[in-house]
DNA sequence: TATTGTTATACTCTATAACTATA
DNA sequence: TATAGTTATAGAGTATAACAATA
């Protein structure tokens, strides 16, 4: 009598889902950023950002935050200017280099989501994406 | 003008939708396991495994894979045996302990899955999981 | 008093390298 | 020579606590 094989369970194929999407994104091809600062540099878009709303909007510690906004400072892809109604804090800002940066990461997820639309049908695929959407929501 | 809103893209909703799942296993509910100590269980429970087994399974190093048998081990979840075939060998087995728990967390995760069918309709959730492996398998 | 951002510290997860016992 | 498992070490990510400057 063999052993009956389970199915995988959701966390099973969201978390290989997911091992896929991550491992089309080595840090050597993505001028040393790693997915923590590709999160960083999509709210920092949205603009006037200080490290405690980065740290706010990803559920992270503002000192979380901080270190990779450091990270990204050195290597240009964000700046930081004075807040000017309020001398304690800075307004983190993309460069241009982190423009580019976005617009190539954006580009790519983009040429995934095609490939996936492709393989399944186009209307799996949009089932697929609003289940995701409800689920993440939750 | 208003700036528009950008839709978020497949990792975004990936990682959000594995977010939400996790969130619902904080270690102090489980007895302390965290979920790759889940993942271990999970291979363990197909019997007869060697570290080295499980490191080839589960994408780690046989380092990682013997630091969380260890982890188990002490805590009473499973079992070493000498391998009666090979004498560097050890055979990684689950305990009665480390059987319950695997049945509580696939029933947890059965009922999750079954809020997320309620929510969505059958047919649709047959969709998004027909969608999610294969995109899991690519 | 509260908040912004920093420094110091620690824990988890993962990885590489070097080692031992055995094959 | 190769393999199973261990020990040592390090880096990335995240967390708490304590602090200085400013609100």
């Amino acid at each position: 009598m063999s052993k009956s094989v389970k199915p995988p369970h959701a966390a099973q194929l969201l978390g290989a889902a997911l091992g896929e999407l991550r491992a089309s994104f080595p840090a050597e091809d993505w001028d040393g950023l790693r997915p923590s600062h590709f999160r960083i540099l999509e709210v920092v878009e949205r603009g006037g950002m200080r490290a405690v709303d980065l740290a706010a909007e990803l559920g992270m510690t503002k000192q979380g935050a901080g270190q990779h906004v450091a990270y990204l400072t050195d290597r240009g892809f964000v700046r930081q200017q004075p807040d000017p109604d309020d001398r304690r804090a800075r307004r983190v800002e993309l460069t241009d280099r982190g423009a580019e940066f976005l617009g190539r990461l954006h580009r790519r997820l983009a040429a995934i989501e095609s490939g996936w639309t492709r393989r399944v049908g186009r209307e799996d695929y949009a089932t697929f994406r609003r289940v995701l959407a409800s689920i993440a929501a939750s």
